[in-house]
DNA sequence: TGTCACGATGTAACCGGTTACATTTCTGGT
DNA sequence: ACCAGAAATGTAACCGGTTACATCGTGACA
């Protein structure tokens, strides 16, 4: 009985080359349907299993999608990696994911693209890039791979997107306050600093504020984390300023969902004294007293475009730039109302 | 200029052998500290990157840490994810999670498994095992690779878990309203035909009642998939029947959430006439009207450990089989009271 | 019947590390 | 100064696929 193993093994027994055996496997249109039967029955029979580290090796390529996030626990970014690897297990050629969580802490993630990189991984999905133009880490080692920013629209003109523009719905959202009258209108955020989705919503809150000249005013906007708690916390403080607004952005939809605890337990109703609007359209959204209006943000979508994308990309050599800018939605409930 | 790549390059420009490039990398202490930082200096200077699915391919080995999801998105395995990381980024040898989401599904889970096999991984988290005895697909196979159980107890005696008890929990659970006086009990539990996890908690529902006298009333109980919405109808219905129970058991959290909605829109106040205790103490439990009474799982905690407990097995080729079984915890806030 | 083209299959070099084993270089002890 | 044994380093086979290129067989067509 003969030593060899994995594929040379298989094609002995079917009394075919290795070769053959491989491309069975990976282009089994170029093998005679009789000989790619035989073989077929020779790997069922031997319980062989194809190693995928030679198939990468020999190959330089891999079947491996890495994904940056920056905190799997936020349900966007939870539902993002689902809708990935729904669109890779419908479509893609086996595909695997291979995951990394930043915490929005750039040493992490230029550890993690860096071991994208020893894996050669196919390509790479990015969520949260927290750089001023989407400059990514990547580029700065000089090395080619599909590479495509989620959950944001960015400007970096030769960098893939599929996102939404943070800024334009932040914009409209408080429009739609100006629009119902208010003028001293707060802002709940998270740290923006650090993070360009976050600091969008706040460019949009405060451009929406200058075109409809309404000045801005610091003391009514609060960064904090971000959590129901904080939220709460960052209301609380805002109702405690001696004249404060009458209507609230709150650019996450759990500081929005704190912010209104904290306007029930004070006493101020919403939205007859006071109208919260929120961003994400979490599912609580809707399940809160009231009904919270918020921005919808098309997350699983964005992520499942992102992986069409960068699948095209990688199969077909694309050489474009894609940028898909999706819709957010106002879905308007019953936390805004009319200023009085 | 020579051609050669990789190590052979390294070697070359340090002058000396591959081995002692590859020995610098993965075992420094056995190389002598002059010849390492020539090394060093030469893969600085020069861009290398480390090849790992050759380092794979030819020790039959990899650092890659398999882990399977039912849903992503659910915070509760969200958090598990992160945990998983958190360990290994402090103190794993570089390992990279590659990971996948089953939606309950055999079949997604079982290609998954098979994904896992073909990269040869190291290790495999499992979240959610939906058969009977924890007995787990990779056993039809014969690959022997570290595998643990997370976030329930299983009662296979040769296969690793941390978790938690979900019967106990559950039961324990019932038994807390039980002292307060209640003897009609309803439940909310999601699928449990096809999720142990799930199924245990049933059951520990069913036998608290049963150790109690209480008669077990399959009408006071309802099955429905997981959302607020689905608690809001489930106990919409329970409150529709002509006796309906004084408390209710949620086996989930959002289940719970979904049920005190409902009590709130037809007037039913919680506690005073409906009891509801959550499972889970997810974020917002703490902040809905009142405040959920719980069961607190260490979701994290679990993951963790569990990282910690692969791990050992991979570095350590440990044999023999852990069991941690983590506490959960009882929460009491404010949405149940005494029965009247 | 000869020849050309094309489809199917085989051959073997190659991908870039790992590691058992061989060889060289240090140690310290006498 | 010499030698044993340990430490450091080198050599080369090997991991299991991929794929360019060579070869073989077959049918179409002149």
């Amino acid at each position: 009985m003969s030593q060899k193993k994995g594929m040379r093994k298989v094609a002995e027994l079917a009394g075919v080359s290795i070769a053959t055996v491989s491309r069975t496997l990976n282009s089994p249109e170029s093998v005679r349907q009789e000989t790619r039967d035989k073989v077929l029955r020779v790997i069922e029979g031997n319980q062989y299993v194809y190693n995928a580290s030679a198939a990468d090796l020999s190959s330089n390529r891999s079947k491996v999608i890495g994904v940056i996030l920056p905190d799997a626990q936020i349900p966007m970014f939870g539902s993002a990696l689902v809708a990935i690897q729904d669109y890779l297990q419908d479509h893609g050629g086996n595909y695997s994911i291979m995951v990394g969580n930043t915490k929005y802490d750039k040493k992490i993630e230029a550890k993690l693209l860096n071991q994208f990189r020893q894996r050669n991984v196919a390509g790479i999905i990015h969520a949260g890039s927290d750089r001023p133009q989407g400059d990514i880490e990547h580029s700065d080692l000089n090395w080619e791979v599909p590479y495509v920013v989620i959950l944001e629209k960015i400007d970096t003109p030769n960098l893939n997107f599929v996102g939404f523009d943070n800024y334009k719905a932040a914009n409209s959202a408080v429009k739609y306050l100006v629009g119902l009258g208010h003028n001293r209108i707060g802002l709940l955020i998270g740290p923006f600093d650090k993070q360009r989705r976050v600091r969008r919503r706040f460019e949009g809150y405060k451009e929406a504020l200058e075109e409809n000249n309404i000045l801005y005013d610091p003391s009514l906007v609060i960064e904090t984390e971000v959590s129901l708690l904080d939220g709460k916390n960052a209301m609380s403080r805002l109702l405690a300023i001696p004249n404060p607004p009458t209507a609230v952005f709150a650019a996450a939809d759990r500081l929005a969902i704190g912010a209104l605890k904290s306007a029930n337990e004070r006493g101020v109703s919403v939205p007859e004294d006071l109208s919260i609007i929120g961003y994400g359209d979490i599912e609580s959204a809707a399940f809160c007293n009231p009904p919270l209006t918020t921005v919808r943000t098309p997350n699983y979508e964005c992520a499942k475009k992102a992986t069409e994308v960068i699948i095209d990309q990688i199969e077909n050599m694309t050489t474009g730039v894609s940028h898909y800018c999706m819709e957010t939605k106002l879905i308007i409930r019953e936390s805004c109302t009319q200023s009085r």
